[in-house]
DNA sequence: CGGACAAGCTGA
DNA sequence: CAGCTTGTCCGG
């Protein structure tokens, strides 16, 4: 047994003073909705073993619970009976963790226990080793850490080619960092890299008694934001653009902005590493960039194809993306539909074919049958309006998109969906976005077409545009820089986008600066707070909040509402008293 | 969350 | 009115 297990700082230990009544500790239990703190005694053969955050077991309503230890020392409400802690299950997140997991559940509107869960370690860690080397201070010099070590909050724009590691080395030699990735693999990658650079490093979710134990600096995907950082010197988040490091389900946290909060916290530089940063982003701190030369050579030229006087006979095939599909590179294009074919009208009468059920647009999926896809109703190819059995597609999808490619490039096409397994040999592959998360090493040098850009462009959400420059920077990461050979090409009828004129002149700000201004007058945010309210309270809910919150809608049952920030929100968020019934809030809704 | 207990619905 | 469902309350 360690002795490290309460976590070392002095006031995170039970006060036990002699002649007073035992010890009492404050314990949140584990329960997905109970939000409510219970006292209970604790044993004198325990107290050694606990502070804030232990992980202990005891008694609530009978029955046998785990829960975090949230406050030591505390004088319980007069009149009720105490109950002792049953066991200590193990090590739980540290103090300042277990305090950002509050604030976390007012900014997220969230129970604690949600964000103390990911803080604590996946495996019962019963002890910590009770001595670690300390971490290396190197001191590494240069202008860029010096600069993020200044701004306190920096946003490091470096082109997509570069490479993070020297920003997370730099700040690593300033003591332990904690290093946010928006990928496991891309986790495990760093960490063998920093290793390999002589750092000492715990890679997180595993080696998360490692973390604790301190000395190393912690890396690890959206969860290490909550990971324990004795001694935290700095913080990295890589790919902070990256929608991979919002939580999906609500509470919907984002590791970016706990990282950041942690920073700010631990009086630690924050550095949020990114080729293409949002506005909110640059709402946060200060933008670090490189020279316009280095960034220009990280970045691969970006060709866009003005489809605007074409053909419409040409479909989604321009002559310059033929000339590309009968070189000799490999050539990846890139289409979000799936299905052979997205929309369909009568060849006889010309009517759109829509479900009979719900009125939605069906596609086809396989030969012989079309498919809603609203409510999934399927029903054989036949007009529901005069019974032609002859229909035309509208909007191809990429199976048929690759026998199309096929016969255009005279070669074999591979297809990937997110459901494909192993992405295909051939030279030239047709996919959804699944496909650039998956591209292999040998695409360096080669080629990413995007077909039909333009609905990624004007996709009815406020974060289109980001999200537009995110797959061009994901594009431009599997091609390699401008130096390789590589290119990304873009088929569009809006050849003046922003995002566009961003990636071509690789100058993300171009797009930045003008989308942070449409989103001041639109009162988007960063201007604004947002949450989305949902369920059967929502309607008496949101309207009862009152105070600097405007409520929107109702847009298929959901409220959005808008505060001023996020300090306002959260406060009046907390202050409303919830009603019986279902509600969701979901803070910072991904797509609105 | 999950048990306790109370207030409503059905069947004879 | 027993026997069961559905809802609200509460736990240290």
């Amino acid at each position: 047994m360690g002795s490290a297990l309460a976590g070392g700082r002095d006031e995170e230990r039970p006060r036990a003073v002699a002649g007073e009544a035992p010890p009492v500790v404050r314990v949140l239990p584990d329960a997905r909705t109970l939000d409510k703190c219970f006292d209970y005694l604790l044993p004198a053969e325990l107290s050694g073993r606990v502070g804030v955050g232990t992980l202990v077991r005891v008694e609530l309503h009978g029955r046998r619970v785990r829960g975090w230890v949230v406050a030591v020392g505390v004088t319980p409400p007069d009149g009720v009976r105490l109950r002792h802690v049953t066991a200590v299950v193990g090590v739980g997140p540290p103090a300042d963790v277990v305090d950002l997991a509050a604030w976390a559940a007012r900014r997220w509107a969230g129970p604690r226990a949600a964000f103390l869960r990911v803080a604590s370690p996946p495996v019962v860690v019963s002890a910590l080793p009770a001595e670690v080397p300390p971490h290396p201070r190197t001191g590494a010099p240069g202008e860029l850490l010096a600069d993020i070590v200044r701004a306190r909050r920096a946003v490091v724009r470096l082109p997509p080619a570069a490479d993070a590691l020297a920003v997370v080395a730099a700040m690593a030699s300033r003591g332990p960092a904690l290093v946010v990735t928006a990928s496991v693999v891309g986790a495990a990658d760093l960490a063998r890299r920093l290793r390999a650079a002589g750092v000492p490093v715990a890679l997180l979710p595993h080696e998360w008694a490692r973390a604790a134990a301190g000395g190393a600096t912690v890396v690890g995907a959206r969860a290490a934001a909550w990971a324990p950082a004795p001694g935290l010197a700095g913080v990295v988040v890589v790919d902070a653009h990256d929608e991979a490091l919002q939580e999906e389900r609500c509470p919907t946290w984002d590791a970016w902005v706990v990282a950041a909060e942690r920073a700010a916290r631990a009086g630690a530089p924050c550095a949020l590493v990114s080729p293409c940063p949002t506005p909110e982003h640059l709402a946060w701190g200060r933008l670090v960039t490189v020279s316009r030369t280095a960034e220009r050579a990280g970045w691969p030229p970006v060709v866009v194809v003005d489809r605007r006087r074409d053909d419409p006979r040409t479909g989604l095939y321009s002559t310059r993306l033929v000339g590309l599909l009968r070189g000799d590179r490999p050539v990846a294009c890139i289409l979000n539909r799936r299905g052979r074919a997205r929309l369909l009208a009568c060849g006889t009468c010309a009517e759109l074919t829509r479900c009979e059920r719900c009125g939605g647009a069906v596609g086809l999926v396989e030969a012989g049958a079309v498919v809603c896809r609203q409510c999934g109703l399927a029903r054989p190819v036949v007009c529901q309006g005069c019974g032609g059995q002859r229909l035309k597609t509208l909007r191809v999808g990429i199976s048929r998109a690759r026998e199309e490619l096929a016969a255009l490039a005279g070669t074999d096409v591979g297809e990937v969906s997110a459901a494909t397994t192993e992405v295909p040999d051939s030279r030239v592959l047709v996919g959804t976005e699944a496909l650039l998360h998956r591209l292999p090493p040998r695409w360096v040098g080669g080629a990413v077409a995007f077909l039909d850009f333009d609905q990624e462009l004007l996709a009815p959400r406020f974060r289109a545009g980001e999200q537009a420059l995110a797959l061009l920077v994901r594009a431009a990461r599997a091609v390699g820089p401008r130096t390789g050979g590589g290119q990304v090409m873009v088929q569009t009828r809006i050849p003046g986008h922003e995002v566009l004129a961003a990636a071509v002149h690789a100058d993300p700000g171009r797009y930045i600066v003008a989308e942070a201004r449409r989103r001041e007058q639109l009162r988007l945010p960063p201007a604004v707070a947002l949450a989305l309210v949902s369920g059967d309270a929502a309607a008496a809910w949101s309207v009862a909040l009152g105070g600097p919150v405007e409520v929107l809608g109702p847009d298929g049952g959901r409220f959005l509402l808008r505060a001023p920030d996020h300090t306002s929100l959260a406060d009046a968020l907390a202050r409303a008293p919830r009603p019986a019934g279902r509600l969701r809030i979901e803070v910072d809704p991904a797509r609105i």
